[in-house]
DNA sequence: TAAAACAAACCAATTGGTCGGTTTTTAAAT
DNA sequence: ATTTAAAAACCGACCAATTGGTTTGTTTTA
């Protein structure tokens, strides 16, 4: 009755260690802020001695980086699923506003993509490392988009300003809710946004445009 | 030839060092972010002695509380003022839009404004202490933009929400821009989203509603 | 048996904050 | 007008705690 004593291989400590230590830092990042984390905070979360760490990142800055890369990728998948679920013939917009909104400006995301953000502004090294992700982001999420969407004949505004004009809608919509919580209000301004664009915009199969809701 | 030894009263030397203390906490806010900024770093660009600065406010925290609050607060007074300047009779959106931008989300008061927003969510007695101040931003550029214009017939959607969705636009465009600083992109942007506005909103006295630039 | 993974005691530097003291302003008493 | 004493402004040496990072040694996999 021993204990089984499982083996792991050197590749499964690695990468397990290496992914505890980047989830110990999104959660400190999310809880505690970028200023508020220090290394042992993230070691006691983790539950990782120093000396492990050290084997795995050269320095704190290097972790941070690292799990702030694990969570934009993420992100880049996640939009990059979406273009593949969405079938065409199915465009609603205000469920694309939601899924937008929904996975990168609530909870976890949110908390994180404004911590490195913000950390990107005065630390050049960690905004060098993370642009080509958020690049691939903006990339993922036209595809997305694109796949979607056309621009009516109405205006000469290209689908894809319209679709970063969203993104930074919902930007702007997630940092004042840091301080103005009321999640029913901003649902009322993005019905009031899907209703501006709506007009705007034309389904790429030339079936006819996303209804507004009652 | 002795020093001219001017005498300054209490309350000069008080207002002073205040100043002097906020004002050199706000420089590095903005130069080395709030993470970045520790009690010594302000303390030896404003030339002050720790004796002093505690005479003055009772934490690190209260001071960069503080110095928040007097950024906001002059954001409010700039707006107060653009009410009171702009007269209704030569309304254009687009200065509207320029004002906004260049005034709050450009330069120091972007760094500031992004760095105290993003400690607001993990600082709840900061959120609580700044959260008047915001409202009254809010409510003031609420002001400036009503005297300004309404909304058409064409749209059910309230003047207020137009200008909420437009500010969270520019802020997110200000997020954005921390790591694609591309000027002339974003004045593309603001121009489009003119062009979405400019048929949903009429001047206030009747008049012609603002004209696109060609 | 060599290399990778991990552990923890240790370290210099920095952190926010304290404390005893000096200088400057102020207002009352002369 | 001068003197004077208290209050406010200011200074900088000092402190305990914490910071990110190092080092030395043990365990585990290959």
């Amino acid at each position: 009755m021993a204990h089984p004593r499982q083996r792991k291989s050197q590749q499964e400590r690695r990468t397990q260690m290496r992914s505890r230590l980047i989830e110990a830092t999104l959660v400190c990042l999310e809880q505690r802020s970028y200023h508020g984390t220090s290394l042992t905070h993230i070691l006691e979360r983790a539950g990782v001695s120093r000396g492990a760490w050290r084997h795995h990142f050269a320095t704190k800055h290097d972790l941070v980086a690292a799990a702030a890369e694990d969570a934009l990728t993420r992100a880049v998948t996640t939009t990059q699923g979406l273009a593949h679920q969405l079938p065409p013939e199915q465009l609603d917009l205000e469920r694309l506003f939601d899924f937008i909104r929904d996975n990168f400006y609530t909870g976890r995301h949110r908390a994180v993509w404004l911590e490195i953000n913000v950390a990107c502004r005065t630390d050049s090294t960690l905004r060098q490392r993370l642009t080509p992700i958020l690049q691939k982001f903006h990339a993922a999420m036209e595809k997305a988009w694109k796949s979607q969407c056309a621009t009516t004949d109405l205006t000469r505004i290209p689908i894809e300003a319209l679709l970063v004009l969203t993104i930074n809608a919902f930007r702007g919509m997630a940092v004042q809710s840091i301080v103005q919580d009321d999640q029913s209000y901003y649902k009322k301004l993005r019905r009031y946004w899907f209703s501006i664009l709506e007009p705007l915009i034309t389904q790429k199969e030339g079936r006819a445009a996303a209804r507004i809701k009652p």
